[in-house]
DNA sequence: CATTATAAATAGCGTTGCTAGATTTTCTAA
DNA sequence: TTAGAAAATCTAGCAACGCTATTTATAATG
């Protein structure tokens, strides 16, 4: 029973560094992609970050693209948890508005990982039954908002995300001047406030 | 007043060549990516395409990001007139639903001519002095829209073109089910329609 | 300790954007 | 008409990229 047990142990804490280094990828191309941007995200760069060769990353990640969806995903978990949070601490009345603006805080924070989780066209599946959990948290949250009211909840959450994420995009892309965001933000709650 | 007449035909002829081959290069571009997607639009496909090599192409372009954004600004070109047209032959009252059904359209019927008006991160000056005419005019049609009513035109333009693009870009994506498109427009343009 | 299994590194392939330098074509002027 | 200048174009190659076959080093096993 003890020569089956240390096997054990060293497999374990075999996975457990697996784990540890994929976390440092992870990490790492956040850190490039947040201060140099995505394209300076390179594979070599990443495995000169975690001071292992190429092919160990590939050994954690299909491609480099797979890479990124992790990131993606990270975010997906993160955004859900942050609207979480929003909507539960607002007052009755401000929930809206409140996840509104923690959706942009977000956005604004940590506009490489929004691009990483909208923009780099990642091959992650949505609506089937493929996509990850995480997404359909975040998305989840967005929905609570529209539950009661309304004849149809599932669209009316579509626009509200698809109306953030316009905002945000073309902010992030330099479409939209920041200094108005406070005026938008505004009138952007009021139109979903009260949908008749 | 001959010798000098000659020269000068001569060098027309040669500037409309020129013309007539960056037309080749955009319209081989836009092309490649509608059917095969951006990342095969590469410098060596495209002077494959145009019969020309290489360093040609710098002729004509700084560099790969310049063809893209000259694609992107034929994009603006084009979308602007499409709303125009929209918004100009639409019934009264339906005019907001006519631009917004306009843009989804332009945005479907064309999804690599979109992208690359939106998500290929290009460096397109916007909200300043260098903002190419193009993209002023088609920012314009739909700022027609609410020109009379509210006390905020700007920032309501600014929120209807999110939802658009976001709806859009959503759509593109494959995060938002195709099926449900008539639904959601015409429940954004009743968000639209009569903003109290 | 010898052997086997596993983990990691080296080295290199094919492709990319881009460009210096050689070469050809075109125009100018005697 | 033709020699020389100017302009246009091509060849060939660099550095960097994603990715991987093969070799080498490390660790676990009997």
């Amino acid at each position: 029973m003890e020569t089956t047990a240390v096997p054990n142990r060293i497999a374990e804490r075999k996975l457990r560094d697996r784990e540890v280094r994929r976390a440092q990828i992870i990490s790492a191309a956040r850190r490039i992609a947040e201060l140099e941007g995505w394209p300076n995200v390179t594979v070599r760069r990443l495995s000169d970050e975690i001071s292992y060769s190429q092919p160990v990353l590939y050994g954690h990640f299909e491609s480099r693209e797979g890479i990124l969806a992790a990131v993606a995903i990270e975010g997906f978990q993160e955004i859900g948890l942050a609207l979480e949070k929003a909507r539960k601490r607002a007052k009755p009345g401000k929930i809206v508005e409140a996840v509104a603006t923690a959706y942009l805080e977000f956005a604004t924070s940590s506009p490489a990982l929004y691009e990483a989780m909208f923009s780099l066209s990642l091959s992650i599946p949505f609506a089937d039954a493929n996509t990850p959990p995480e997404l359909r948290f975040a998305f989840a949250q967005l929905m609570e908002l529209f539950q009661g009211q309304g004849s149809k909840p599932e669209v009316l959450t579509e626009l509200f995300w698809a109306g953030l994420h316009g905002i945000a995009d073309l902010t992030r892309t330099k479409r939209f001047p920041p200094s108005r965001q406070k005026e938008r933000v505004k009138m952007f709650v009021e139109l979903f406030a009260f949908p008749s």
